[in-house]
DNA sequence: TTGAAAGCGCTAACAA
DNA sequence: TTGTTAGCGCTTTCAA
């Protein structure tokens, strides 16, 4: 079909399907969202009417004439990273029972590109919206503040959210690893993390209060970077860590993608996972524990979160106000494995991650 | 600020804006469209009245009014698979410096939900569409061939797309894999693949052509499921191959994360990889070249696929039919790594896999 | 360079 | 149960 044909396609609209029913527009209308409120005979014809013409109706006239539309915007920063696919995957479990949908947009952890994404949304007076985390810019908090829909901020817990909130201490959940390492009895922790996007930040301060707190704090052992978390970085990470701090006796990484990159990087210098070195990621994917040996992680509530983000979503929509617990803390739970399991007893010297370094 | 308020506000509109700035609601308009061929004088006050009155604009009244939206609209199986993310990124990397916005749906696999998506999308109006794969319903493909929008589909390549398609040969991707164990001087390949969704399905005709043309197809190494494809179900298909085929000697997974998941369980058994066992991958995810041993695995061009399929799309919604070439196949690259270097020389007897299997 | 008038296709409110 | 009327907030068209 040509590029021509296609743009004098006329749509059908309502008023066609009305006159090709013998019916009023306004009964072709009821027919598409209130069937129930149709006569049996009338709802068929509209029903043929629609078949035979292909009518498709136009969400911006309907969007225009009710003020409000279908959709339910989820704002994140990431679809890479698979923290916020599994939250969409929650938000979606429950909202495709609906008559909403799911529209997303991807910040790319600018807070900038957030703000204008906001403002992209509510020109679409949307149904309501789920937003990752409490860091918006002033207008783009301003913009939410004064939604004329319900909003969601996800994936943290802390005071005051715009509306209502699910998530998880980012702090605390790094301290619950960070202190599984000292009690498993590594000596000489050290941090690893990348992106370094609010939530990645409050995760290191959770390690260095605990590390602090036991005396165990070494700056010299934490190695971050601006880069996108992946699993090379991890291997990139952990040999600048070796490098500065051969020491270090465990690393918690901010991230699995780190944790996996440092295993492989471990296992290819013949270092001893987990006597030599302990190793936690966070965030429990899926594949950390099908890891050899299989990896420690601080499993995050993600599915749940977005389960529970919609359906207080929806609540709020059909009826506002109703929604009791508006800020909820989902906690994490330590999934212990293999890879910080060490063996009871005096461990080898720390020299041996320098022999591990040898080409 | 509670839920009452919120139901009250009252957006400010053009005339508003209008009204504000002593001018006349097109010149608003314009002032926000084409910029350029207002006054200076009257451009500053339009833009200090919207920055006074907060004002959005009303996306849906935009629509119904000009009959087009600035939405493009990309149709996915599955955002938990980082295929379908990595074009998303490069339809991303070329729509954001654009006028227009992508809005991703998830199909979920399902041909039907596809369908209802698809419907959900034109509802809009969209400026145009990316669509995966060739696989639509009859109604489906109906309905993107009525669509008022240029449409692309991508990963995949093959006769007669409904508009314009970007992507490459799944089966020959395969065939060029499983050659190459072949050619490496395996002899009784194995597959495992998982979802079985249409590609996949392509790429096992093409391990099961290139294995029967060189004799060596056997249905008990061919090992499938329809369960979605996760590092853990790697680790499962290999136990189940090993099971019913022990003789194997290396394996094509359909998918990065079952070729990781089946090199741990390989690891964990004692199973020497390349030398018992090789493995190659598909798709040449970012951790598959991070493990240890690095998995070989077929580059797949997601990101690039991405890129062509949006500029495609601009380029057709700015000037229709003015795409050359509309039906493109980007090709795939096998790259070769560790998992499948066996070393030269006789290997040592298939019974190696039973002893790897003893507990 | 600016504006007035006329809808875009639908739904809310009210009436029958 | 169905219909009539009057917009929703913007852009198009034409005129000044």
């Amino acid at each position: 079909m040509s590029e021509e044909r296609k743009g004098d396609i006329v749509r059908p609209t309502l008023a066609d399907v009305a006159h090709e029913a013998d019916v009023s527009a306004i009964t072709v209308s009821r027919t598409i969202r209130q069937p129930h409120i149709v006569a049996e005979k009338s709802r068929r014809r509209v029903e043929a009417a629609i078949e035979k013409l292909g009518y498709i109706p136009d969400a911006a006239a309907s969007a225009l004439a009710s003020r409000t539309s279908s959709m339910i915007g989820l704002l994140v920063p990431s679809l890479t990273n698979n923290v916020f696919t599994d939250v969409l995957r929650g938000v979606y479990e429950v909202v495709e029972g609906s008559r909403y949908f799911v529209q997303i947009a991807n910040s790319r952890y600018s807070a900038l590109k957030e703000e204008t994404l906001v403002r992209a949304f509510l020109r679409q007076r949307p149904a309501g919206l789920i937003v990752a985390g409490f860091d918006q810019t002033d207008r783009g908090r301003d913009m939410l503040n004064g939604a004329a829909c319900p909003v969601v901020q996800v994936l943290e817990h802390g005071p005051e959210p715009v509306d209502m909130a699910v998530g998880f201490h980012h702090a605390e959940a790094a301290a619950l690893a960070t202190r599984h390492l000292l009690d498993s009895g590594y000596r000489r922790p050290g941090f690893l993390a990348a992106r370094m996007d609010p939530r990645t930040q409050r995760r290191m301060r959770g390690f260095e209060r605990t590390c602090r707190d036991a005396g165990a704090l070494d700056a010299r052992r934490i190695v971050t970077t601006h880069q996108a978390s992946t699993v090379g970085l991890g291997r990139q990470l952990l040999e600048l860590l070796l490098c500065q701090a051969p020491e270090t006796d465990a690393i918690f990484c901010a991230n699995d993608d780190l944790a996996v990159g440092a295993l492989m990087e471990a296992k290819r210098r013949r270092i001893r996972v987990p006597e030599d070195l302990g190793i936690c990621g966070f965030n429990d994917l899926e594949m950390t524990r099908h890891m050899y040996p299989a990896i420690t992680s601080v499993a995050t509530p993600r599915f749940e979160t977005g389960r529970q983000a919609a359906t207080m979503l929806l609540e709020e929509i059909a009826e506002p106000g109703s929604v009791g617990r508006r800020n909820r803390d989902l906690g994490v739970e330590l999934m212990v494995r293999e890879s910080t399991m060490r063996p009871p007893g005096p461990q080898p010297a720390a020299e041996t991650h320098a022999e591990g370094k040898a080409p």
